[in-house]
DNA sequence: TTGAAAGCGCTAACAA
DNA sequence: TTGTTAGCGCTTTCAA
């Protein structure tokens, strides 16, 4: 059963391996045959059938899927455009949402527009032209980004973790005023009342969704809002030191938690209350966001975080698509909900324990 | 010159947009000629040659590069295979891969293996019937990894930030060795005769590279090497921290400066130096690894650390594939040079501003 | 200077 | 059940 008698194209063209033309050749039997086994099409006699099969495992025939494509006009690629250059939240998107289209026999064509308008229009040109089904666009930005659909005519787009200025794109982004709501209710339940909140650049979304969540989680428990406990700064663990200097220097009317709108704050917010002596939790209790672990296992001790499961937000942003690509109607805005992850930062070591393993018995 | 007349081709099939034979019929020339116009190859009247060009315009055609694939055996893409699931190394490399390849028309298919041998093979299937031009692959390894050449015959590999154990196999890697020589010499500039190296995992090769480096760096220097300062633990700040405590009890034989083999490690020592009242950089400087910054510029003071260039190492896996892919002869393992970047925990804040500009003013 | 025709590797009507 | 044929969109001889 070996692939002698004639010898495969590849060797004549040196190009491409060994096509179908050669598997049907060597099996004896014309091309469509070929095809029609090899795709498990038609009706067949069994014998063909496992020939033909037989011969093409043999040579290590491999379908064209360029070729295939020119036929059926899917190209089985879809684009993911980036603006995040660090990659720290585009990473874990990527890698839901490739392995999710991977699954279905997609590849991704990756492409870094760094910001830029003039690069980001030359890989769709490029994406245009290698017929992508689909395009995924991800971005770490403050605000929405210019809808880019009138550059890919007919190709489906999907956002994640970014927002189009276009009512009828499609874009999926994490709760985050859910996630600030869930750190604050975790807070008061540890018995909080004076919880600081430490926040970021006023121009992101992200961070006006947030401090709406904290002011919500506040009225739920019936604390009033008290504007001196809220700040806005950078995002960093400069900024989170610098916060709770503000916050501590004084002896009364000092928080007893702070929520921070990312790991970093936290980090830097820790830090400074271990110089000045604040224990944690008891003293103050830390919240973080983003659940970086690198930043939240590196802290003493480590810090409970907001969690925006960027992996469930990749995967579905590959469903979503997928759907779409295949003639469903999906339409929208999406927020998918964040978890909160308890470490010791918010709560004594044995209510963490036991949070952790109420979560691995599975309960909500 | 717009395109009514015949409708496009795309209007008929609601597919993949005008076609070259759409062009030719709008322009009223042959298809040959058109290819012809929009290839700017051959001869043609120039006058043909702008109706041509207009009327592609015009009607928005972009060349179907499935088509052109399919005709030239060259797909011009190419495949990144990656076990990095966190990222933080292959995102600075990919980028800058991404940039090159992208400047020469080569689209990346980015697919994640994370060390799933299985997947790995699903995924060079794939690439291989999208008949990809090229391979890349990179890693967070301990040591060489498996070569893949023989799952993907006939296509160039290179491995990038990673090593395979194929002595003809084309890897490129950062100079873990002259870093560790680079930050010794630095420490040892400094005034500091005592140094100690907090070190990794010692089952990573670059870790035992990067302890060579440091033997190599003290000899240099005509310091005895001293066991009792070489130490190996995890890559964690935990781990810095330990290794700080180790060194700090006793009161004598204490080390001046610390070399670390990561950020990491070198952030937690600092941090644990700090709360021991040890004065960074007078009584202990230390140079960290990575150059991670979210981390040295985390640290009080901001961390000195080696830089492996990434983004250079990424260029140069680019360019390195498209030798291979125009047919130049390029083998072996290639080292390229780290980069010292001196912060204030290494030097007193005057002289790392010196450096800094020297660095700007671009001397070596 | 222009056009007709063959072919890249594959699929899918339609005939035999 | 099998084979013949046309065509996906493009490039490239070879004639006109």
């Amino acid at each position: 059963m070996s692939a002698n008698g004639s010898a495969p194209r590849s060797e004549r063209t040196g190009r491409s391996g060994p096509t179908i033309h050669d598997v049907a050749r060597t099996a004896g039997v014309s091309i469509s045959t070929a095809s029609k086994a090899l795709n498990r099409k038609g009706s067949l006699t069994s014998e063909t059938r496992e020939r033909v099969l037989t011969v093409a495992g043999a040579i290590g025939y491999r379908p064209n899927e360029l070729a295939q494509s020119l036929h059926s006009a899917r190209s089985k690629t879809v684009g993911l455009i980036t603006n995040d250059s660090f990659g720290r939240f585009s990473f874990p998107i990527f890698e839901a949402l490739e392995e999710k289209l991977a699954d279905q026999g997609f590849a991704v064509f990756m492409c870094n527009a760094t910001d830029d308008p003039a690069r980001e229009r030359q890989h769709l040109d490029q994406l245009m032209r290698k017929r992508i089904d689909g395009l995924v666009v991800t971005a770490r930005r403050a605000d929405k980004r210019p809808a880019l659909s009138f550059l890919v005519p007919g190709v489906p787009v999907v956002y994640v973790y970014s927002q189009a200025d276009d009512p009828a794109a499609i874009c999926l982004v994490p709760d985050d005023e859910g996630g600030a709501r869930m750190a604050v209710a975790h807070l008061v339940g540890q018995g909080r009342r004076r919880i600081a909140h430490i926040s970021g650049p006023k121009r992101f979304e992200a961070v006006r969704l947030r401090q709406a969540g904290y002011r919500a989680g506040l009225k739920a428990a019936g604390i009033a809002y008290d504007t001196s406990l809220h700040v806005n700064g950078e995002w960093s663990e400069n900024w989170g030191r610098s916060a709770v200097a503000h916050f501590f220097e004084r002896k009364a009317g000092r928080p007893d938690a702070l929520f921070c709108d990312n790991d970093q704050i936290a980090r830097g917010a820790s830090e400074a209350l271990r110089e000045r002596g604040v224990a944690v939790p008891k003293d103050a209790a830390i919240v973080g966001f983003d659940n970086w672990e690198v930043m939240a296992l590196g802290a003493r001790p480590p810090l409970s975080s907001v969690d925006m499961n960027l992996h469930t937000l990749g995967r579905e942003a590959g469903e979503a698509l997928l759907a779409i690509m295949s003639g469903e109607r999906v339409t929208g805005v999406r927020r998918l909900p964040c978890s909160l992850i308890i470490r010791e930062s918010s709560a004594c070591e044995l209510c963490a324990e036991m949070f952790r393993t109420k979560q691995r018995a599975g309960s909500p």
